[in-house]
DNA sequence: TCATTATTGCAACTTAATCGCATTAATAAT
DNA sequence: ATTATTAATGCGATTAAGTTGCAATAATGA
C-alpha cells in the first residue's frame, strides 16, 4: 500500500502545522478552507498516524485530536507528554512535562494517553 | 432532588464494587444478572458521579468507564492517579501512582485524566 | 392511604467515527 | 504521451456511545 501524494493530504497537515496545536477532525474542516468530505479527513489522519506524522490524543470529552509531534522521530518515550486541553478554545496542545510513573510488575505498557484540562493561558 | 433507594442503584454500585475495578456501561449491563436499560444505568452512574460516589474515567478508546476511588472522600489531589486500562479484559484499574506535574503560568486545571494501556497482570 | 416527584423503560436522537462501493486520479509501465 | 493499476476520494449508510423526552412506575413523606 503505498502512499500517494495528494492536495487533500497537505492540506489538512498544513492546517495542523499552522495551528501549532492538536486538532480534532471538526476543526480541521472548519479551518481547512477547502471542502472535504468528513470520512477522507479521518482516513488522512489515520494514515498519518499509521506513518508516525502525527499521533492521536483520547480526549477526555470523547473525541479524537492529532497532533504534530515534534519528537516522534525520536524514542517512544518522547510520546510521554502532557497534554492540555482548553475547554473554552477546544484546543489541545503538548505540554513540555515529560510523564513520570513506573509500572507495576507484569504489566505490560502499549499506550500513554495524559490530558489535563481546564482553561489555556490564551483563553484565562 | 432528593435521591431515592432503589434496586437498581444498589445492584449498579454492588457490580462495579465486587469486581474491583472500573467498569463501562457495556460491563455492568453484562454483570449485573438483571435487565436494566442502558439509559438507566448510565443515569445512575451520572448521578452516583454527581455525589462524588463514583468517579469517570474517559479511556483511550472513546468510551467512559466508572470507578469507585477509595479516597475520593480526601483532598481532590488524591484524584491525580493514574489510571491502567488493560486491552484484553476491558478494564481499568486505579494504580497506585501519583501524577506528577506542574502546570505553566495562567493554566487552570479542572480535570486530569491519565490513562495507560496495555496488558494488565491478571492477563500477561 | 394518598400525594409528590424521583426513577425507570422505551424509543428517538445526537455525535464521533467507520465502512462499502462506485468514481476519480496519482503513479508506474508501456 | 498513453494506458493500466490501484490508492484516494465522496457519498450515503452504518455503528457505537451516550443523552433526552415522555409516559409509566414506585419510593418517600404527609
Amino acid at each position: 500500500m503505498k502512499r500517494r501524494n495528494t492536495a487533500t493530504k497537505d492540506a489538512v497537515l498544513s492546517v495542523i502545522e499552522t495551528s501549532g496545536k492538536a486538532m480534532s477532525q471538526t476543526a480541521i474542516e472548519e479551518k481547512i478552507g477547502v471542502v472535504i468530505n468528513r470520512a477522507t479527513i479521518y482516513r488522512v489522519l489515520n494514515r498519518y498516524c499509521e506513518d508516525g506524522i502525527l499521533h492521536r490524543i483520547a480526549a477526555d470529552n470523547g473525541r479524537q485530536y492529532f497532533a504534530i509531534c515534534v519528537k516522534c522521530d525520536e524514542a517512544e518515550e518522547s510520546l510521554h507528554h502532557f497534554h492540555f486541553r482548553c475547554e473554552k478554545c477546544d484546543t489541545i496542545e503538548c505540554l513540555p512535562i515529560p510523564v513520570n510513573f513506573a509500572l507495576p510488575k507484569d504489566y505490560q505498557l502499549t499506550q500513554v494517553n495524559c490530558v489535563l484540562s481546564g482553561v489555556c493561558k490564551d483563553c484565562a
